[in-house]
DNA sequence: GCACTCACTGCTGTATACAGATCTGCATAT
DNA sequence: ATATGCAGATCTGTATACAGCAGTGAGTGC
């Protein structure tokens, strides 16, 4: 394997995190940890300390690492400034991008289905996460790429407790306008599309979080993620 | 002292790649720097961790940590992204921000001094991206303020020789320009104002780039973060 | 003269040991 | 009953040891 060990730490580390499988606030234990991923204590603390750089984990001097805890500000903080950079990403590509890169994306969204029904709320997700990171990706700005995935991992399990609850149907109609939009070189209806888009996440987001984000964390990462969307019944 | 330790190396070599005291694509010498630094390669590793997750260095497995190379597209990407980010934070803190939090970064302004005769570059660079970060704290957003002092931190050296080499003059005025349309309330004036000053900032750097990062980096540190800033002869 | 091999040196990768700090729970006093 | 202090246990913080890999240079064969 090309990839390091601490690499590999750090994945799984993430993982758990995104997926809430670590529950925030708690103190981890590193020789627990460092044993159920069967390494020692050393490439771990690598691990967790790539993770604080990230604001993924809180790190108290003299006491240890603390799971993040996402209190709604941030959340709203990541949500406006993931809607900031998606909108200047769909400018930027909307000048930059060739019709052929345009046509390639509009063609993976069909490819990978105008429906969720069926999906799994993680897959759903990850599909939206897709589209949006292809747009991204074709403003030819690869810092601004790697900013916009950081700011979804951390609002990931928000995203995922939002789509559970079953406003991801309108998705992909949307998504399909906003590439039209970009193939005709329309920015700003793309621009408009896409802020409306993620506005009425946002709203979403917000309910869930005034829902108290405390509660959500009773229901295991398991209940959630793997939830299968159903079929639309009107 | 209640700072922990790891964030002290952290600080320590951060400051160390910012200024490129270490110099880019150079592999760094964990024992050496260890020994420089007065600790053991324990916490230094867990600090260079942090850094490799904020992309300040690269890492390869079995080889060890590099200090980042930056090339030319990525400094553009980076003062792009810079861009978008600090045009954004002055609308919210148009919408935002309060009179008296206007007022009170207006008078840090005049009181910090109009003119930079006389400064070092490191203090010109550090009250120019100070009055930028106070806008942008005003939009309210914590987390975007986070990214842009990141975002600052990785071109900070290549500002100082854009700096060096005698583009400042003009700066306090167009930050008057903005903040006074700010406290107007005029938005779209003050993200004019914001737009052309960083473009204008950003064709310098592009030129500085195109003469060859490599060769800038002949110069030590000193030489540039202590030059001071000579009086206008014009 | 050039290239290839092989041993050597020095560095990285990780485990582990130990010191010091923090937390927990019980006992005691108010 | 509540607060306080102490002792034991647990966990973190860092140094160090050692194994293994990468880079280097000399020497040899073609």
């Amino acid at each position: 394997m090309a990839e390091g060990r601490v690499e590999d730490i750090y994945d799984r580390v993430k993982q758990m995190a995104v997926t809430y499988r670590l529950r925030p606030g708690d103190r981890l234990n590193e020789v627990a940890l460092s044993r159920e991923l069967g390494v020692s204590r050393t490439p771990l603390r690598e691990a967790l300390n790539r993770l604080v750089a990230e604001k993924m984990f809180d790190f108290q001097p003299g006491t240890g690492f603390f799971c993040r805890q996402l209190d709604a500000q941030t959340v709203f903080d990541l949500y406006e400034l993931r809607d900031i950079t998606e909108i200047a990403a769909a400018r930027l590509a909307c000048a930059r991008a060739t019709d052929a890169q345009l046509a390639a994306l509009k063609d993976e969204l069909y490819a990978t289905g105008i429906t969720v029904d069926g999906l799994t709320v993680a897959e759903a997700c990850a599909r939206d996460e897709a589209f949006h990171i292809g747009i991204a990706r074709l403003s030819g700005n690869a810092v601004l790429v790697a900013q916009l995935e950081r700011i979804n991992e951390r609002i990931r399990y928000v995203r995922w407790v939002s789509l559970s609850m079953g406003q991801i149907r309108k998705s992909k109609d949307e998504h399909i306008r906003v590439i039209e939009a970009l193939i005709a070189r329309d920015a700003d209806t793309a621009v408009a599309v896409l802020g409306d888009h993620i506005s009425k996440r946002m709203d979403e987001v917000i309910d869930v979080v005034r829902q108290g984000i405390s509660t959500i964390y009773m229901n295991t990462i398991d209940d959630l993620s793997e939830m299968v969307l159903l079929e639309e019944n009107a």
